[in-house]
DNA sequence: CCGTTTGTTCCATAAAATGGAACTGAAGTT
DNA sequence: AACTTCAGTTCCATTTTATGGAACAAACGG
């Protein structure tokens, strides 16, 4: 394993409960040796990945890390036509809408815009969460294939809530739903009292996958209010679709392009 | 040098010009051999930090580096009041302001609010400016010591336009003045037409340093206009330093901080 | 002042990066 | 079709870097 890979674990121990960690909690989270992840942090420190607070020895992301974000808005035009989508959803529902992607397990929210109800689901961009356990997550999911799916969940899956697919076969299944259905939905899944609705649409030529979708208090929504924003979300993703070129096709692997692979059968 | 060296050059090879890039670019920018770039590229799509287009093969930063912005936004505390700060500065005369921090020799802006005449400056949150070239950038370096500024363009420096800077001995000449009058401005210097007015305010706890910057057509303003920005400015950036404990230090230089250093002379 | 916690450095070993050259594949060109 | 270019990958011997256990150093808390 390159180093790489252990800086991007590092990265990817970060999150909103926990912004800024110590030496000692990133050897708890990973369970590295000491010395190891000691000098990591620091090289990652002098290449600009991360700062360090004075007192407490303390890792947060650097500004470099802002910067990239950016440019990730600013160059994918999916992102933007698929944003305009959603705007144009929540304007009209009143409810909060997201733009995600896809990050290895994870989604990651890339853009959002807050709802108008009173009692609204609060927009969090770059907020990451269980692809397995969420709408948007499984939404992404779809458009892989299974023996994707299963490699993605080898080392095992974790459920964060009850109403969660348990396994990799009760989630293939729930895709396949998806799949058939054209949405995906979760209800008190990864935030209490929250349903969400979600559509996917690739870009192939970039090879990217962006999901949609509109998150709602789940006990004050009706099933007409529901079938409603269903319908319109559908029609602005087939839109999308459209513009595109998306046929379907499922997500090529990320990993590794040309490397003759282990055991792969195409005809 | 580390491989994350190398990486943390890939990733600044993206601009909001340069959203995407293939690996003959990266070549390119960087003079580093094609066999190690290629590679090296491949390693950091592997761990999350680069995406690539289907077509032409074109590398882009990843949604992971969306989710650190995040996180470096939720974080720090500092940030969430200089940017209330700017905001109160926005709405008050009309233009746009930002919060910004360093990386090396640039500075990136982490919160921006845009202001409300009918020509203004827009905000671009992420986006990167030499630091030496810009009234945000200086306010920052303004609390370095010269022997870090040395050192910082020891490899020389960019020069954008006419009227930043030419050399180190021209920087700090400048950065005197901004710490003797306790604010820095720009004018036509990486925008044309865009004048600029920046102070700075330290975090010593977690040794972060931003600025607040207000930006303004340079063509329509007045005088008496940018006294009384300046004057609210030093007002709210006195507030801040005075919450954080902010006692004018310099800050602390980036690298290795405990290996004895190889020339360094301290009472 | 001494135990405790937290982070760094040492060092021999193991692993990964390097870069020149050869190779592959995909477009163009004649 | 054969030829040329160009972009990207892989090979391989060499150099460089990472690794992890243990010793070390510094900060903390009584």
């Amino acid at each position: 394993m390159t180093i790489l890979h252990s800086a991007s674990e590092v990265l990817r121990c970060f999150s909103d409960e926990r912004p800024e960690l110590t030496l000692t909690d990133i050897v708890a989270l990973r369970g590295a040796p000491k010395s190891s992840t000691s000098r990591l942090l620091n090289a990652m420190r002098d290449a600009g990945f991360l700062d360090v607070s004075k007192v407490g020895r303390k890792y947060r992301p650097a500004p470099l890390l802002t910067h990239l974000a950016h440019i990730n808005k600013v160059d994918v035009s999916l992102l933007a036509r698929a944003d305009a989508a959603v705007r144009e959803l929540v304007e009209e529902t009143g409810h909060t809408g997201y733009v995600s992607a896809l990050d290895h397990k994870d989604v990651i929210a890339l853009a959002g815009h807050e709802g108008r109800h009173i009692l609204r689901v609060a927009t969090a961009v770059g907020r990451r969460l269980h692809a397995s356990a969420s709408a948007t997550g499984r939404a992404l999911l779809s458009r892989m294939e299974d023996r994707t799916i299963h490699s993605l969940y080898e080392k095992g899956m974790e459920v964060p809530s009850d109403k969660a697919p348990r396994s990799v076969a009760e989630l293939i299944e729930r895709l396949n739903l998806v799949r058939q259905k054209g949405y995906s939905e979760a209800y008190d899944e990864t935030n209490h009292g929250v349903g969400a609705l979600a559509t996917v649409v690739v870009d192939p030529v970039k090879n990217l996958a962006l999901s949609l979708c509109i998150a709602f208090p789940a006990a004050t929504i009706t099933q007409q209010d529901k079938d409603h924003i269903i319908a319109r979300m559908i029609g602005v993703t087939a839109k999308l679709a459209r513009h595109f070129n998306d046929q379907g096709q499922p997500i090529t692997d990320t990993t590794r392009t040309r490397k003759s692979p282990t055991g792969e059968q195409q005809p």
